[in-house]
This record gives C-alpha cells, structure tokens and sequence, in this order.
RNA sequence: CGGGGCGUAGCGCAGCCUGGUAGCGUACUUGCAUGGGGCGCAAGAGGUCGUCGGUUCAAAUCCGGCCGUCCCGACCA
C-alpha cells in the first residue's frame, strides 16, 4: 500500500475527550471514529489491526474443530422469554420493536439464539459434543460507555458455544478452550493471566476470565509468582502477600483488562428451553453447555495498553497493520531514491509481506512521526546516503535500534 | 441514575466575567523555498458559536429548558 492512495488519517494532537492511552492513540492514529457515545467507526487501518485479531482467533478455534456459523444480531423477544432472561436482563438489553409491534433485541450475547438452533438440528448422541462460533458485533447498552472500544456498547465479539452429553465431556472441552485462549493471547504477544471467575448474568456455574495485565485495568487480580494460578481480587478471600492457595508462590496484585471468558452453564439453556437429544438408550438427554467469549475490538486497545511509549503505538508482529514501512529520503528529487524505493517496495509486497511505502512529498520528520504513531514494527530508509554504500537503513520500531542492510539482502532479512 | 466538567473550523484552544456580529495554533489548498525528525515565507478556503426559547436596539457572551459528550461511582467481553 502506499500512503498516497490510503486514508492516513493522523493527528498530531491529543482529542480532548480520550483518556486513556489507547483510546487517545486510535483517535490520533486513524484507527478508529466515534459516531456516538460507545459507538465507534473502524478506518482502514483500524480495521487491519481487528481483522487480523479475527484471524488469529477464528484460526485457533478452527484448529479445536469448532465451526463458525453467523448467527442475527437482532434477536426475537420469545427466545428470551423462554430462557427467563427477557425480564431478568434490565435496560443494558438494547430493545427494539417492529412495524409489526413485535419485540426484538440487539443480541448482547447468543445462548438464547444457539440453544434453539441447536435443538433442531441435534437430535442425537452421536453429534455430540460439538462446539460452534460465531465473530460479530454485539450490543449492550451499557450505563457507562467509556475508554474508546476498550468499554464500547457495540463491539466485536467471538462468541464459541459447545454441547455434550455429560459433564466430564463438558469439561474436555472447557480445558481445550482454557488451552487455546492461552494459545491465542500469547499469539497476540499480549501478557496475560487466567483467573477463576464469578460467573455473572450469562449464569451456570464454573469460568475463568482472561486479563490483559495493564496499569488502565479495570479489574484487580491476585496473581502467584511461581505458578499459573490467579483470582479476581473482587471475589477473593485471600490478599497481597498471602502463600498462594495451590502451595506454590506468594500472592502479588495487578491491574487486569478482562478480553475473554470461558464459562461452563450446565444445562441452564438447555433445560430451560426443552432442549434433549436422545442417548444410546433412545432416552432423552439435556445437553450440558458451555460458551466462551473474546471480546475482540477490546483486544484490539488492550494491546495497545501494554504496547507503546511516547512517540505512538508499538504493535506486536502477528497483529501489526503493516509489517514494514518504506520511507524513501527526498524520494521527489532523486530519481534514484525514488528507483530503489520502489524495486524494495514490490519486492516485499511480492513476497507476501504487507508493505506500507510512504510515497508522500513530505518532509522526512512528517513520514517517520506517522510511522512511529501507527506502530509499524520495521521501518526500511532509502536515501541517497545508504545507496552510495549500497545499503538501506532498518529500524526496529521497539527499540529504535538502525542496521544498515545490503540492498540485495533486504528481503532475505525479512 | 447520583456527583463533577465541557460543547466556538477536521483536531487543540482563546473570546464569555464587563453584550456591539468571531480569533489563534495545527491540519487543509495554491505558489515559493527546503530536503535525514512534525522547518520556513506568502496567498487562500473552511464556523447557522450544540439546540430551543427568553431579556435587549443588539446575544458566542446574560437568563431558562432540552440535547450531546467526557470524568468519578453502582453493571459487563
């Protein structure tokens, strides 16, 4: 991509109504736009960023044999009443009526609209277990918005539901989610804890939350230094400094961004809207459930929470919107530059690489400041300087440390 | 919903107290100049001052209602 042909939509200064640091950074980065308050556009470089979250995501739940489905965001009114929720969710349920007068809402979450897809399509003992998900936008009108899209009221959510015969079955499943959350968060090169959970409105009995560790966290979580294990200090008894619960460590506390969840619920679903399948016996069976969230545009501003410093955003490798920046040195001038910018360019680009060149006529100040802002991780500089010696410059965006490369070596280097 | 801010050009702000018909920085356009860190010079374009009403000869400015938005608290991925 070149930067004259993108919607580069930087700011140099700081919009008054962001607070926190990666709200502030997808505004002045062009990620993102408010439309309303917890309502955000995505621009394309956004956008870049949160499919490629998406990807990583939709890649390890495949990699479990979960399948993807897409299910409606707007969502009957008798679905809800079925599983009880249409009066016990309050006014966070987004509700709508028709022309026909008839209620719906925005889906906040999809058990509902799963258990009564599932109860036609699975009959028997032989479907089970399975595991299904969806990656879409939810809504829950929440009493205060805030943060950008790290606390929106519509948001990217991959929502994973799974249905079995019995508990222990259940379980499998829980711990190969438990297993490809860590698998997905440490992809995404985030630090992260899994902590025992309440299990909140969504109901059932058993759950762990995924934090991001951030100093903006909105959650304090008790955490052991010598082992995995971790608590959500709201439920917890024990305090900084405690022997850790599971014998191993002493308890330390730190500030955590919840990004997912995954629940066990039993067969509140399931029973609560006549949902069997029929066992080996031909008896009739109701389905133990579980569901497991990501919220993924919350992903998206948490990383950027753990990865940055003064001059912009610092995306880790696997997410980063562009792998590398070409910034070419008085590339309007010298037809040399200009040469060597773009054989490097589509090079790159051929090699599968996504390569952003900066092809605008200005100053070089104005191309490396857009370049740190919107935290590509490899910058190459062309300029006259480097080709007399053959060489290219290559930044590293993190550590700002410059190797002057071979123009021929370049694209093995990447 | 309770408490506290704020709404003036895309973004950051001044002007309001003490009414007289809107300004600065940046970004944008054009030209010149420059070319290794948001440089400089010149000329431009861009605003029903959130909205409705009141007071007044006259309202961005004073008074009232409403709306929006941000922060702190109670809920959630």
């Amino acid at each position: 991509m070149q930067t004259t042909k993108y919607l580069l939509a930087t700011y140099k200064e700081t919009p008054a109504d962001a607070e926190i640091i990666s709200h502030q950074l997808m505004l002045r980065a062009g990620m993102i736009r408010k439309n309303a308050a917890g309502i955000y556009a995505w621009l394309p470089l956004g956008l870049r960023v949160l499919k490629k979250v998406e990807n990583i995501v939709r890649e390890e739940l495949n990699r479990t044999g979960a399948l993807e489905i897409l299910m409606p965001a707007i969502q009957p009114s008798e679905l809800w009443q079925e599983s009880g929720r249409w009066e016990q969710y309050g006014p966070e349920l987004l509700r709508i009526i028709d022309r026909h007068k008839n209620e719906f809402c925005f889906g906040p979450t999809h058990e509902e609209v799963i258990t009564a897809l599932m109860r036609n399509e699975l009959q028997s003992y032989k479907q089970l277990p399975i595991t299904l998900y969806q990656i879409q936008t939810k809504f829950r009108d929440e009493i205060r918005p805030r943060f950008g899209v790290m606390r929106s009221r519509e948001f990217l959510m991959k929502d994973a539901y799974s249905f079995h015969m019995t508990k222990a079955s259940l379980q499998e499943t829980y711990e190969i989610m438990y297993k490809t959350y860590q698998n997905i968060f440490s992809r995404l090169g985030l630090k992260f804890r899994a902590v025992e959970a309440p299990t909140g409105t969504i109901g059932g009995s058993f759950s762990h939350e995924f934090h991001v560790l951030a100093e903006s966290g909105e959650d304090e979580i008790l955490y052991s230094d010598a082992s995995d294990y971790a608590v959500n200090v709201e439920i917890a008894t024990a305090k900084a400094g405690d022997p850790s619960p599971d014998g191993k460590g002493t308890l330390h506390t730190a500030r955590g961004i919840e990004v997912g969840q995954v629940f066990q619920l039993g067969d509140k679903y399931s029973k609560a809207m006549g949902f069997t399948v029929l066992d080996e016996n031909g008896k009739a069976v109701v389905p133990q459930m579980g569901c497991y969230g990501i919220g993924v545009s919350r992903t998206v501003a948490a990383t950027i929470e753990q990865n940055h410093d003064a001059k912009g955003i610092i995306w880790p490798k696997a997410i980063a919107p562009f792998d590398v920046a070409i910034v070419p040195i008085n590339m309007h001038k010298s037809e040399r530059v200009r040469e060597a910018a773009y054989k490097l360019y589509h090079e790159l680009t051929a090699q599968g690489l996504d390569v952003l060149l900066d092809d605008r006529n200005e100053r070089v100040g104005v191309m490396f400041a857009d370049m740190e802002l919107i935290g590509i991780p490899k910058q190459i500089v062309v300029g006259e300087r480097g080709l007399d010696a053959g060489t290219v410059e290559y930044k590293d965006r993190k550590t700002g440390a410059v190797e002057h490369i071979g123009l021929d070596s370049i694209s093995l280097t990447l």
